[in-house]
DNA sequence: CGCTTTTGACCCGCGC
DNA sequence: GCGCGGGTCAAAAGCG
């Protein structure tokens, strides 16, 4: 990684003046030292102190480079799993839904393909988009797609994304028994951003969101975060999203909170999408920020850096 | 009392 | 033009 070199070469530099340029004897380097060291006391003690320093931060260096390879792994993994999964799901799903779209248009079997300038006109798709979800993008990012799990008894349609969001409506829709909710965000009409959540009709305890619009506006389960209002936060090592929440009606992202009242939030439907990612970076930035030893740590080691072997509180 | 949720009515687009 | 279905509105109900 180049993170590790770069611990390399600076230790390398901060080691050079005691271990002596090639040209120079050591003798000679010595002798300087112990000059110094008549004419000014303690150098060398602090010198020592200093190699002590220096050595200490590469091993923290060393560390968190080890950490943070250690998440992006863990990283690269889980986004595998996903992938995997958002496999199997797409062809569970597809038979039955595209049963159901004979039942309400007949253009179908040659289906998905059709269908996706349906649903990029369209807000009214159904769980078959599943499968054509990156072209949609494609043709209208602004519509996203998230799956949820959450545990079966769970009947509530809230979902933890970050963002606050007002509820306007309920619809029991034709092709699903379970009602599809309509939630405008909470910041309307100054952010235009609506989502629709409806259970799956093949799994019940998956929750399919769907987006439509950006927000302008950061996700207050960040603001809440760092307010620490309440458990929510607990996001503490790890979670969140691009964007945060709230205080009120509530809804969180624990995307990487493995245990929360909704259980597990898998599925992502666009893993490539230019804005999985981003929001996963943004996930994988804040948990790292948000983690007390990961920030003491990272401080110490660039305070370390800038001001020596003394940095506290001087440098913050 | 104020805010949020519920829910029936209404609107609109699409297919026949 | 009509019916159907999805989406939105807004009054009423519920809740803290």
């Amino acid at each position: 990684m180049g993170s590790s070199s770069w611990i390399t070469s600076s230790l390398d530099l901060s080691m050079r003046p005691l271990q002596g340029p090639d040209r120079a004897p050591t003798n000679v380097v010595e002798c300087d030292f112990m000059e110094l060291g008549r004419t000014c006391s303690g150098i060398e003690d602090q010198s020592g102190a200093l190699v002590e320093e220096l050595n200490r931060l590469a091993a923290e260096n060393k560390k968190l480079t080890q950490m943070l390879m250690t998440v992006c792994e863990n990283y690269n993994a889980l986004r595998n799993q996903v992938i995997g999964i958002m496999s199997k799901n797409a062809e569970r799903e597809i038979s039955p839904s595209s049963k159901k779209r004979k039942s309400e248009s007949s253009a179908d079997d040659s289906g998905n393909e059709i269908v996706v300038n349906k649903a990029s006109e369209s807000s009214s798709t159904d769980d078959d988009d599943l499968c054509k979800k990156p072209r949609e993008e494609t043709i209208k990012a602004k519509i996203t797609r998230v799956y949820y799990r959450t545990k079966a008894s769970d009947t509530s349609l809230i979902v933890k994304d970050g963002h606050q969001w007002r509820k306007y409506g309920q619809k029991i829709t034709r092709d699903n028994p379970c009602p599809r909710a309509y939630f405008k965000c909470a910041h309307a009409p100054s952010c235009p951003v609506k989502k629709k959540v409806q259970r799956s009709a093949e799994d019940q305890s998956v929750i399919v969101a769907t987006y439509e619009g950006e927000h302008n506006h950061p996700s207050s389960s960040l603001l809440e975060a760092t307010c620490g209002s309440n458990a929510r936060a607990t996001l503490g090592s790890v979670p969140h999203s691009a964007s945060l929440s709230s205080s009120g009606p509530t809804v969180t992202l624990d995307l990487m909170k493995p245990e929360l009242e909704t259980d597990v939030k898998i599925s992502q439907p666009k893993v490539d999408s230019p804005e999985l990612r981003q929001f996963l970076i943004e996930q994988m930035a804040s948990s790292l920020t948000k983690d007390p030893s990961f920030t003491t740590a990272l401080a110490a080691a660039i305070s370390g850096k800038i001001v020596g072997p003394y940095p506290t509180e001087r440098c913050l």
